[in-house]
RNA sequence: GGCGCAUUCGUCUAGGGGUCCAGGACGCCGCCCUCUCACGGCGGUAACACGGGUUCGAAUCCCGUAUGCGCUACCA
């Protein structure tokens, strides 16, 4: 068995098209095939070598392995020239003289028309060789397409209905329909899945095989991604390529399980999972037929699943790229990884949150609507000075003992410990939200936080007026 | 227009004739936990597109209709 995703390089890996190369990975996995990455860039006008090395580079950090490749169909021109000069000697295929000049004129008279157009394989009977510039197009034969899709089931196609497609250009480069069978015959590829689009291709390419005297693969055709809107996922609704999310702060992981369950459930209520159980219990024949819809809400739910269950040492790689120019080392942010990692739905989050503990002790920022909330009352000033004489003299400084000893003074100040907690962590962290203060606290020391808490007190009176 | 594909809560899905007045997850709402947030726990909201059949019985099978999408290129 060998399965391959065929990306052309026309643009950033798309989620379509990563879950694609997903599902073929897993398939492959799940049954011990090979996998084979190969990349489509036949079309010279709209492939850039940059965007096949952005593909590949988001392949390899989505964690989508292959065994082969990866092949480049434009390092194989000559090859599919002369499989289409076999079908032209064999009479399957002919050349043609018709411009896209005229083309296109009968295209457009055809439709001002009302009437549908099709080619009308004149150039079938043009007699010899001439040097004029011309096509190969094949000569579809009439009769019933029949063939089986893993997905759809049994599918029928009237071979009248086909135009005679076009094999290869008048600059002697491959289309498409060429290219694919044609590798996928030398290639020996088993299992075809690729995007719904090509459904209404296949028939050509059932063609294909059989003129070139080839099994014809198994079929897989996934259904679409959608955005939110029901179109097909494009900018307007959401970011569409892997990159994009990775900037986002979304890790591999849970990319790679997300796009998973777009058309696929494992069952038994199963949601988070690793890509090796994934691979034990996915098979093609199970994929959805409907298109899903994209919901970046999830994803960023399942993110942060991933976040809370992943060790500081498997985050922090992907962190540092969130951590600005000069990155602290992982002994220093293992703490606050762990108090911060369940608080956070993407890295960005946890890299914007763990800022708190690096700015100055001056530089803290109050939150306006926690002050409001939390600032008030005459006896703030000295009961947040007695505070701080207690932490002071808290002795080891680590969150038990303090916490001991702001619960002993508020209870001999006649509040609720409440009262001191909140514009402790207003002074610590200048929000309104944060991990328990008490670790917070020992994080940032005896020695800074009970400056931070300082300062507070001489901004009160600022604060509160 | 032609050909093809699809249609279960807002979204992702389970379900493959009776156990479904439809299960899980995200989101949303409420409660609990609690120093806040988050996590977690508990509960709630919400769906078989429509119409015909077949059958003792249909979300599940068949046929229409509607809607959406894809292809109909010297793009893939």
């Amino acid at each position: 068995m060998k399965l391959r995703f065929a990306p052309s390089p026309t643009g950033f890996l798309h989620v379509g098209g990563a879950r694609t190369a997903i599902f073929n990975l897993l398939h492959a996995r799940r049954y011990g095939g090979t996998m084979l990455l190969r990349i489509e860039d036949t079309d010279v006008e709209r492939s850039r070598q940059h965007h096949a090395e952005q593909i590949v580079a988001s392949l390899r950090w989505l964690g989508v392995e292959w065994d082969e490749g990866p092949i480049h169909q434009s390092d194989r021109l000559d090859r599919y020239r002369e499989r289409a000069e076999e079908l032209v000697a064999s009479g399957k295929a002919y050349r043609c003289y018709c411009t896209v000049e005229e083309l296109d004129a009968e295209r457009a008279a055809a439709e001002s028309a009302g009437k549908q157009w099709r080619y009308s394989g004149r150039c079938r009977h043009v007699a010899g060789v001439s040097n004029e510039p011309h096509v190969i197009r094949f000569a579809v034969p009439p009769g019933m397409i029949e063939f089986q899709d893993l997905i759809r089931g049994e599918m029928q196609f009237e071979g009248e209905l086909i135009d005679d497609f076009v094999l290869l250009r008048s600059d002697g480069n491959p289309t498409y329909h060429l290219s694919v069978t044609v590798d996928d015959i030398d290639m020996a590829i088993t299992h075809v899945a690729r995007g719904d689009d090509h459904l209404s291709n296949t028939p050509k390419h059932v063609l294909l095989f059989r003129a070139f005297g080839a099994d014809v693969p198994s079929f897989a055709h996934l259904p679409l991604i959608l955005g939110a809107d029901k179109k097909r996922l494009s900018k307007r609704t959401g970011a569409t390529s892997a990159e994009e999310y990775r900037e986002m702060g979304i890790v591999p992981e849970a990319l790679f399980n997300f796009l998973t369950l777009l058309g696929w459930s494992p069952g038994e209520n199963r949601e988070i999972f690793t890509r090796d159980e994934a691979a034990q219990w996915f098979d093609l024949g199970d994929v959805n037929k409907a298109p899903a819809v994209f919901d970046p809400e999830k994803l960023l739910w399942m993110n942060g699943q991933y976040l809370m269950r992943m060790t500081p040492e498997q985050i922090y790689p992907h962190l540092v790229a969130f951590l600005g120019d000069d990155p602290r080392s992982l002994e220093e942010l293992r703490t606050i990884i762990d108090l911060h990692k369940m608080r956070a739905r993407t890295l960005r989050e946890l890299a914007e949150q763990m800022t708190i503990y690096f700015i100055d002790d001056d530089a803290i920022e109050y939150d306006a609507d926690t002050v409001k909330k939390h600032i008030k009352g005459d006896d703030l000033a000295t009961r947040l000075s007695s505070l701080h004489d207690t932490l002071a003299s808290t002795d080891p400084f680590d969150v038990t003992t303090a916490e001991a000893a702001l619960r002993k003074l508020a209870e001999s100040q006649g509040v609720s410990a409440a009262k001191l907690i909140h514009p402790l962590r207003l002074a610590l962290t200048g929000k309104g939200v944060s991990p328990p203060i008490f670790d917070v606290a020992v994080v940032l020391g005896k020695e800074r936080s009970l400056r931070r808490l300082t300062r507070l007190i001489e901004q009160l009176s600022l604060l509160s007026s």
